[in-house]
DNA sequence: AATGAATGAGGGTTCATTCAT
DNA sequence: TATGAATGAACCCTCATTCAT
């Protein structure tokens, strides 16, 4: 899907893309020395330069999927969302399997200042047509009837920072599984902006998957993007409470 | 309200403290320099020596108001919330309240890494604590029903993501206001939990001091101690559940 | 002889160590700074931290080296001499040769506060086991007639401080050789503490090669571990008691 | 003795040359700040610049009073003693005693590098004086008869390197007395170049004073200028062994 | 006489980056 | 492709020193 150069040296690079997020998650960009990246690879910090002009660009290239799976997703949702809240929801699903699913983590959103000055601007440019487009979808949503009125702004920002926050707590190979993660995230943003009466949610998301059929893997969906799926929302709701 | 130690050195601790909370907020702990921490006060590096001994103390200071302010909020709350939703979403306001007033701004909770271990331990010890209090309120609300039956631990965990990326986007010096966005946020944080049918919420919160009555100052609560508050979460309750 | 480390990084690091002894020895520990020691060597400071992880380290290094070379004196000197006094003081004379010889000068024993607690726990642990043992000698050469009744502990601070003294004023490159430096000092050793009668010295050390036959190296002595040496001992032991 | 300019500032001014001495000695010049010192006296940094005008001040009082020590002891020597060897074991008690009494315990004098240009080289040319005077002790030790034929530099060397180790061994409130360090330090340096034969040392200097009549004081002859005596090596040698 | 605050210089250390091999 | 060695810039921190009070 995002294919933009690592034919060029092989899968490696994709390796060393997904350490050196691995590590800017868990640790910060600045506190992540390409030694570190380096040697969580088992090779030598001149090695990484073979990949990757600088380290710099590696932060670049995890913003750089970012933004695509960020689009990609966005896309993705206008296809499959049938309202604004929809939309918006399916957007979030979305991105979050890619990045979990393709760097290892998602991606940490919060040190852009560290970019080259070309890159960041490109970065702010990008993100802002993607919140911009994020608020469109809560307007959309709004109009609809599908979304509780509210400040859009506030409403996407809450909803990033739950977002960017999730790096901080989930671990894929704890006891919560991406797709069930993926699952419990949807639930939790539909509430904060639905303008339906409060969905019952899942008293505990490690049970998930045993409650009644799994929830739709908003991950392999991503991915293979099958055809039109009606949201979790909307399936979640009816077994919901009351 | 936390003499901690500001009387030690005077004032200027405390300056040094703000300034340096701004920058790591800001910039991040490790791509701030001394040097820029003591520029922005008009001194030089060295003097910084003089109120902190190093520059990891003044992370440990910031991490050591925030919880301070955390527990704090958490007792207030408690006297002030009448049930879990009231308690939990009370405890938030107080705490903002309190980090952007003392603080210049929200302190950054993402770099925990950072701390000497020692101060790191601790930090953890009481962070869990703090999460096991709200937590606990959120199943104290789904018992007394002020709170939608859901995941206590994920629910926390998207609330706190919003809480922290606010550093990212709020300037108290922006068009809106400490107590418009603690106001909002509240909201936010009632609809992700609440149990009722979701209020209407501000469509723009830069507008909202225009509409019809001020939002109840939560700053001011957790500063006033005032009694029983009107917020929003009455308005809720009183469309809520029960 | 004493392959700790130096070929770990090949024969690089022993000339690091090499002319870090000699600026410690020359002016002292504090006041040498890494980049002195890099420029001596030709490199830039941080070429340094390749081969030892910080300054102190190579103090650390150097007292290995030194109590290396004690231990292995001790031993030889167990092995060829034949009463506590020639002990002794072969012990002394294979000690200064090897320090010469590997470390160029004598290290510096006078900053081991310097050290890190664990690293001088450690040298004061070796340091007393070899101070012991040389008190032993004494004790034993009282015991055998070799030695002049005295206080063994007096005796032995006293040739250790002309030993330690010996940096601050010995050049290998000066007029007098290792060699000659190091059979001088046994006779004065000797002289401190046999109990016969002081044998005749030399006037002029920087002469001694053209008086009669050169006096025994010690120092191949030492490293070719040769048989029953002629050495001074012999010499003086020749008038010697018994 | 030594009335410099204490007069100028009182009594503190020796104070503090004492305390720096004292650190001066344990950790080395470049290992004692500033701070520590006025720590010690229970007094700020800033007020240390009353008394000297800066810290290498302080290290150049210190081998000012040393010198003047020297000189003085060697003044004393060649009135009281009365031969060559005489002379040289007197000066070194004498010096021992003053440095002692005054300084707290003897002065390093391993660190004469970190002197300013200027009183290094006044320094050195002072050392040198004081070399040389105790080698031509030594010179005319050999011609009459009191000294054993030898190098006298290095006789000189070994015996000011077996000096300046005191202060790493020896705590003046330790369980050997200043007296008893000094009279059998004399002995020791008696010894190294006396022509007679060897005088039996005592065992333990811990019980010297036991051991017939006490020590002669050199302490209090080199402070009270009392009139001449015979010297510790006579009167030892005449209990010595054989 | 003494202090607290501030400074500037310098030292140890880290680290991204380069380059010959 | 990968490495070991080396670099230079930047950073944290210390410390002697100054100065207004």
């Amino acid at each position: 899907m995002f294919p933009t150069r690592e034919d060029v040296h092989g899968i490696k690079r994709l390796e060393v893309l997904r350490q050196a997020a691995a590590s800017f998650n868990f640790k910060g960009y600045h506190a992540t020395s390409m030694n570190e990246i380096a040697a969580s690879l088992g090779v030598t910090k001149a090695a990484l330069y073979h990949y990757f002009p600088n380290k710099n660009s590696l932060l670049a290239a995890c913003f750089e999927h970012a933004m695509d799976a960020a689009f990609a997703s966005l896309e993705g949702a206008r296809k499959e969302g049938r309202n604004g809240r929809e939309r918006l929801v399916l957007t979030m699903s979305f991105y979050v399997a890619q990045l979990i699913n393709e760097l290892n983590c998602c991606v940490v959103l919060m040190e852009e200042q560290a970019l080259e000055p070309e890159d960041h601007a490109k970065l702010v440019r990008q993100r802002d047509r993607f919140e911009r487009a994020l608020r469109a979808f809560v307007k959309e949503g709004i109009d609809d009837g599908s979304v509780v009125p509210c400040d859009p702004k506030l409403a996407i920002f809450v909803i990033l920072g739950a977002m960017n926050w999730v790096p901080k707590w989930f671990k894929p190979s704890g006891t919560w599984k991406p797709d069930q993660l993926n699952a419990a995230l949807a639930q939790m943003f539909e509430r904060i902006i639905s303008s339906s009466p409060a969905a019952a949610m899942a008293r505990d998301v490690g049970e998930l998957p045993s409650r009644g059929e799994p929830p739709a893997s908003l991950i392999s969906l991503a991915q293979r993007r099958r055809t039109p799926r009606p949201g979790p929302a909307k399936k979640i709701k009816a077994g919901g409470k009351r």
